[in-house]
DNA sequence: CAAGATTGAGTAGTCAATCTTC
DNA sequence: GAAGATTGACTACTCAATCTTG
């Protein structure tokens, strides 16, 4: 026998829930995120990797690898925030391909007026929607998903090669 | 006092994890339905909604209520599907203002090629790693979070009115 | 003037091609 | 040739403005 053809209801209830769920607490922080800030949640992210890093600067690769971003996404969207004054890019002394990103005065106050506020958000959205045992419940369930995310990557990695 | 500043750590973790599973899971299925299928998630779940009307026929503002798309967003797609020959518009006879939107044959049989290969790959990507109570511990939480926006929506409606 | 729907301008993200340096 | 990074073309989403009918 094949896996069997379609979700059974409890199996698609979860599914949609956790979908519509993931869906509607983006987009009501991204809103709150924009209006109240002026960044969204792309530049947010940026500018948090930037700004806990040492000297507020990263190499591009490194803020690639740690958004987890396609490297063209990346550099569009450091040619743009640089456009806004919030970054810079420098070069790398050490590897003459390489380059700098580095935070702004302009950038670093823009996340440091920012961040509390979105905290907030997040609190108020997400966080008071659970007891803490259903904080850790939900955390442990998410884990539990990348880490099965992860195993099936790593079974691509080393398919068709030899 | 009014409410802490940051979160904690748990509450750190459970809100990091929240968000990049989704992600993670959302890009991987997205690739594969696009490139087993050649439709975005946003043709599919135009696909679907059709695909369960009856005569595979519904009003626009019908299918944007149900996919929760602004209007906008709607009608730029609608175009772009219109021009693949997967949908069709049809004006509608008892209010002028309205449109129809019709599934063709291409459409339907590209929900039809298209539904059980993705319906695999969320069993696969998403189902499978969890137990049976994991499910619905995942779906419990999900859903408490809907109605906590729910709730926060409906609050902010009855907000600086009258 | 509300509701249903479309359009245009501007911003974002993806894919493939490119360029330079290691 | 591969790693680090950028560019251009194309597709997609958002916002505000618009148009038409109820």
């Amino acid at each position: 026998v094949g896996t069997p053809p379609w979700l059974d209801e409890e199996e698609a209830r979860a599914w949609r829930s956790f979908i519509t769920a993931q869906g509607r607490l983006r987009g009501r922080l991204a809103r709150q995120l924009l209006s109240d800030s002026g960044l969204s949640e792309a530049d947010y992210e940026v500018l948090v990797h930037l700004s806990e890093a040492p000297e507020g600067a990263l190499r591009a690769f490194e803020l690639g690898r740690r958004s987890a971003w396609e490297k063209s996404r990346l550099s569009h969207h450091l040619t743009r925030m640089a456009r806004r004054g919030l970054v810079e890019r420098q070069p790398c002394p050490t590897d003459s391909r390489g380059a700098f990103v580095v935070l702004t005065a302009l950038g670093r106050s823009a996340i440091e007026q920012a961040a509390p506020r979105h905290v907030e958000h997040v609190r108020e959205d997400f966080v008071t929607a659970f007891s803490r045992s259903g904080l850790e419940d939900l955390r442990r369930l998410c884990d539990r998903l990348l880490a099965h995310l992860d195993a099936l990557e790593q079974e691509e990695g080393c398919d068709g090669n030899s």
